[in-house]
This record gives C-alpha cells, sequence and structure tokens, in this order.
DNA sequence: CTGAAAGCGCTTACAG
DNA sequence: CTGAAAGCGCTTACAG
C-alpha cells in the first residue's frame, strides 16, 4: 500500500515517460537546445544583461520551444529565497481585512510573489502557530495585524531574520514597519465631531473583548477627546464585545441603551457593530439621529447601506494591503535599511453621513437650563 | 551592490556563525547528535514505526536538543511533494467566499497543508493565470469555484496531474469532485414557495453579467418552477448585474420595479443584491413583505439584519470549504480512486424570515375577478 | 532495521 | 561573458 502510494522520483519518471504527455522540462533541456551550459542558461533566464544578446536569444528560445518553466522547490532550495510572502489576519469575515488581503495578494502576485495566508481568530496562540509555521515554510516576509503578539512571536521571527511589516496601525512600540491609520486620532476628530454637534453623553461599543489593539486606540481616542471638554467616561458606558459582529453590535445599544438612556451618542469601533446598533434602535423605535447619534468606523460597503447610513471612518483597507507588499518587498529586496525608513499614517477620512445629527434641541436646551438652575 | 544584496549560501552561513543566534539545526546535525545515520534519522522522523524505538528515541530527543524543524523547500524538492494547496476565488468581498476559504485554511493546515491563496475577480483569464501560477509553484492539489473555467484551465490542470476539485457546485458537467449544493434546486424550491403565498409575478436580480454558473442555475430553477405553473418570465424581467453588490441590488430593484410596477416578488441570487433591493424598497415607501416579496441566496451575517430580515437560502460555506479540504487531501494522499467517489450535494436550507408574505389580499382578489370576468 | 550514496532541479562562486 | 562543479537539505531505492 506504502509503496503505491507513495511514488518516488524514478518510478514517477517511469510513469511519465510511458505516458503520452510529455514531461515537464527541466533547465538541463533548455541549455541542450540552446547549446549552452546549465549555468549560462540560468543566467539567460534571470540576468538576462549579463548573457551576450546572441546567447540569450537562443536560449529564451529554448524556452519557449520546450514550454519551460523553472521548478519553484528546486529555485529556493539552491537560491535560499522561495518568493513567499505570509500574512496571518484576525479573520477574513470582516470586509475590511478581505479587502485588505485581495490588494495584497494582487500587488505581491504583480510583483512575483506567492501569499501563503492564515487567519488567527483573534487569537494569539493560534497566531503565533501560524507564524512559526510560515517561517519552517520559509516565506520571506510576512504581514501581520496590529502591534500585539503573543510574547514568543517576535522574538522567533527575529530568530529568523525574516522581514516582518504590520498593518493597520500605523506605528510600532516595537519597532516594526507599519501600514495603516492612526486610529486613535481617527475617533479624536469623530468625537470632535460630535462634541460641535452638542453631546455630552456618550458610550462606546468597542470590541476590546479580546485583545485588540486597535479598537483600544479608538477608545482611547474618544477619551482623549472628550477628557479635554472635561468629559469622562464611566466604565459602564463601555461595552466590551468579544467579536464586531452584527449582533454583538444589536445587544452592547440594547444594554447601553437600557442602562443610560440619556446618552446621545453612541461611538462603534467597527462598521458592523453600528450596523447592529442602528437596526437595534430602529426596532425599538428609536429615531436616528434624532435620539441618538451612532457612529461607525471602517467604511466598508454596508456602512452606505443602513438606514440611516452610517457616519464612520474610512480605513483604506486595498491601500494598506498594496503598500504594505511594496514595503516589505522592498525590505526583502533591499536589505535592512528599508526597514526603518519613515512611513507616513495613511489617511483615515471622517465620512459623514445620516446617523449623526445634532442633539435634539428640547433636550440640549432643558438639560442647559436644569444645569444653569444648580 | 548587486553583491552586497544577494548573500550566496556561504556568506550567507559565515555571518550566521558570526552572529549570536545560532544557525537552524539540519538533519545533519540531528543524525550526529544521535550517532545515526542521515537515513535513519529521517525515517524516524517521518516513518516513526520502521526504526527501532531505542534509535527512534535517540533521534527525537536529538530533534527536541536541537529545535530541529524540516526544510520544506528541501523536502518538496526531494519528495516530489510540497504540502502545499492552492485556491483560486472569485473575491474575498463575498462573506460566502470568505467563510469559505477561512474553513478551508483551518482544515487543510490542522492537515499539515499550506493553503496558497489567489483571488480572479469573476475573470476566467486572469483565474486561468493563477492557477497557472500555482501549479508551477508546484501546489500538490486545487481548489477552485464554480464549473466554468477558461478553455486551457482544465487541459493545464490535468497535464500537471494535480489534483482538483470544485466547489459551491454539487456536480460538474467536466467530472471534477463538487463539494456544494444544488443551486437549481435550491431556487426552485424557493419559487415553489413564494408560488404557494400567491405569487405570479416575477422578476429576477442575477449576478449573471460575469460568467456565472452558480447564478444561472439560481435563474434556472426559478424558471422551471414557476414554468410548471405555465408561468413564463420575459428577458426584460431579469437584471443582470456584473457584480453581486449592495448597490447593484439598489439599482436593479429601482430599475424593475420602474418597469414592471405589477412585480410582486423580487428573486435576488445572493444576499447583498437582496440587501440593496430591500434598503430601495424602503426608500421608495414600498413595503416589504406587504407590497412585494423579496428573497437572498447565501445566508450571510447580514441576511438577518435588514428590515425586514431576509428569507434566503443557507448556503453551508464552512462546510463546503472544511469537505474540500479533506476531499482534496484524500485524493493527493489516496490516488486517484477517491477522484470517482460520489458526493452527495450538502443541504442548502429554506430560511424563511421577514422579507417574503403571501400576496396582497385585495390586489390578489381584485386579480382573480378580473381573469375570472375575461 | 540501518547506512552509504545518488538524486531532486536549480544557483552561483570560482576559474577561465 | 561562459563553463565545470559544488552545493542547497532533504528522501529513498539499494545493498547489507
Amino acid at each position: 500500500m506504502d509503496k503505491t502510494d507513495k511514488k518516488p522520483p524514478s518510478q514517477r519518471k517511469a510513469q511519465a515517460d510511458a505516458s503520452p504527455a510529455p514531461a515537464r522540462a527541466k533547465l538541463e533541456h533548455v541549455a541542450r537546445l540552446a547549446k549552452v551550459s546549465l549555468a549560462t542558461a540560468s543566467r539567460a533566464i534571470n540576468q538576462p544583461e549579463i548573457v551576450r544578446p546572441e546567447i540569450r536569444e537562443r536560449v529564451l528560445h529554448a524556452v519557449e520551444m520546450l514550454d519551460y518553466t523553472p521548478d519553484r522547490m528546486a529555485k529556493a532550495l539552491s537560491s535560499g529565497r522561495t518568493h513567499t510572502v505570509g500574512a496571518v489576519v484576525p479573520t477574513l469575515g470582516n470586509a475590511i481585512f478581505a479587502d485588505g488581503v485581495e490588494a495584497l495578494e494582487a500587488r505581491l502576485g504583480a510583483r512575483g510573489y506567492t501569499l501563503i495566508l492564515s487567519h488567527s481568530q483573534y487569537d494569539p496562540a493560534r497566531e503565533f502557530r501560524q507564524i512559526r509555521g510560515m517561517l519552517e515554510y520559509g516565506v520571506d516576509g510576512l504581514v501581520l495585524v496590529g502591534d500585539t503578539f503573543a510574547p514568543d512571536s517576535l522574538p522567533l521571527i527575529r530568530h529568523h531574520r525574516t522581514p516582518l511589516v504590520t498593518t493597520y496601525v500605523c506605528a510600532s512600540r516595537q519597532g516594526i514597519p507599519a501600514i495603516g491609520i492612526d486610529n486613535r486620532q481617527a475617533t479624536h476628530r469623530m468625537a470632535r465631531y460630535l462634541l460641535e454637534l452638542g453631546h455630552r453623553e456618550f458610550a462606546v461599543i468597542a470590541n476590546t473583548g479580546l485583545p485588540n489593539d486597535r479598537s483600544q486606540a479608538r477608545l482611547d481616542g474618544l477619551l482623549d477627546a472628550i477628557a479635554e471638554e472635561g468629559i469622562r467616561l464611566p466604565p459602564d458606558r463601555i461595552f466590551e464585545a468579544p467579536l464586531p459582529s452584527i449582533a454583538a453590535g444589536r445587544e452592547a445599544f440594547r444594554r447601553l441603551r437600557a442602562a443610560h438612556p440619556g446618552v446621545t451618542a453612541f461611538l462603534c469601533t467597527t462598521d458592523a457593530m453600528a450596523v447592529g446598533a442602528v437596526a437595534e434602535a430602529r426596532r425599538e423605535g428609536i429615531r436616528v439621529p434624532e435620539d441618538v447619534s451612532i457612529t461607525g468606523f471602517d467604511d466598508v460597503e454596508i456602512a452606505a447601506e443602513t438606514d440611516p447610513p452610517l457616519t464612520t471612518v474610512k480605513v483604506p483597507a486595498a491601500e494598506i494591503g498594496a503598500i504594505a507588499a511594496d514595503r516589505l518587498i522592498g525590505i526583502i529586496e533591499g536589505g535592512p535599511a528599508a526597514t526603518i525608513a519613515p512611513i507616513a499614517p495613511l489617511e483615515a477620512a471622517l465620512v459623514v453621513r445620516g446617523s449623526t445629527g445634532p442633539v435634539a434641541g428640547p433636550v440640549a436646551r432643558k438639560r442647559r437650563t436644569r444645569a444653569a438652575a444648580a
């Protein structure tokens, strides 16, 4: 049984010879047809400029004739480079990562690299295992998300000397080149916008249930901004969802609203949760934005399609993916110098749509009056 | 410059030796430490049962000591197997594929295979290029979507003798093992359900703008079912969207509704388009399901969150991904026999929610009366 | 059950 | 600019 299943090279070759389909051409065949050495054939293909034009033509012609494509494994083994890049994202279920991965793959492919993909479900231990697997695989570089990892992950990557970039954040305390937006500043601006609309009573729906530095930064941005106005956010006004799902947003809104009916602005750290919050508000007969304002983050497709459409922050996922690819390849091919070149944070535009509005007039007035009377 | 960038093996090794981090252990080191030959060390690791227990222990201990992990490229080159599987999906932007890919990757990883991922944006030519790249890469197997490919794709795969499965369909005219649902039957059932609610005036929002056999099968299922009741669907009642986006669903609904105000049932071939249709209906003040019924397909997360939530068909994406992995590995490791074993279509449950209802009483009565009078 | 040796298909210093 | 040869790190028939 075993012997039938596992075909040793010789058997495989014999079988191929016996069958009608021609065996795959090797560099050796190209060299022979072009009447040059293996070395020259290799050079004509990989560094054409250092080969005499006439000979180069002969080799390239032979390549055509034989429909030759190099064996990537052999190439990898002898060159020490796999032309492979690994990426570990929390999940593909969030469009923000799906879009980023698409762009990453597209750019990587265009530049001759293959993407190895994995997802951690926001679990650092799982992420560590994925990273280790990719390192064993021999990836030339690694793309991660955020700036929080299992304790062993970074030392392992450094031990392998594997180039690394991280994404969706614009800075790393660990010195990793980071391609993304300034999450904190983005919600700071969002909060300022809400403050200008007259909001003073806030609540946050955050997916900080699992370690998530992006969500934490977004929360901090809000906290900063309102603190500047002397407003504090009691801990019970923050709902920590484990996953950024629509259902979690629904539940969060229901609970926060029940506990704090006076809140006028609900800031969500992802669009998915904001979609749930808007849906739940509607179900409860609460008008958006007349009664409460709700904001999202990400600007995924559905954000523009809820009723009312979401005010949110645009995360340029495709741009992040493409730039991460370019940057990583720069480090892989250019050496460590490329690692330290600074990267500007990407723009995270505030997208104002219908889910936010000024605090309802009468209420606001009433409150001010009361405050004055006190 | 060139010489500084590209580190030849010797240089690389010298550098590693000079630096504090120990060079990565090779099988040779393991063998030496265990005082056995390379061959025995290899066997103790890969086929432990054929090695004497005492020696096996020695080797395994050495592996621990040296923290040895095999070089996958070397292993691939000498064994002819990469333990790598390639998948090409239309897009990751649709949750149905994102979820399937997640499950595929998880199962593949659990069984020792690495996923190479690519996306075609529904473009057969692009898909062909991705396939070719993966084949050159040496993938042990391939996972595709649907049953419609560029003319050269299948011959190329067969020439490489690379195991292949396809997904999201339950049968292939090309003899490819298929893991998925019966799309045609699913909409047939959906149509029967709508017929029972009294609907006679249908329109379809399909993403058949680009070649998409799943969408076509879904359309055909409806056509079959209503034909059985003697109802025909004029071509102008079918909107062919190029991409299954929410925006496309919106536009499709607007146009179809304007051109055919008498239509009571809008069947969409994906949830995303149905979400758009529901949103547009609401915007126009058309009540769902009182005035029109709208159905989706896929049962992605948002399907349950629209207002009203969508009646749709559940596509078990995670199951498809996991089964595809198992099946493909079965073919890879078990040989061609595994290719022809039949696969039952997966269950595609009809999920009835709030976006569908009986045809409005008065209208239905009026119509029947009129018909009787005629 | 174990070992010596060939081989997987390339790349690349090294010497011309 | 070109060629002969060693080497990348494994696996596996082959012979004991």
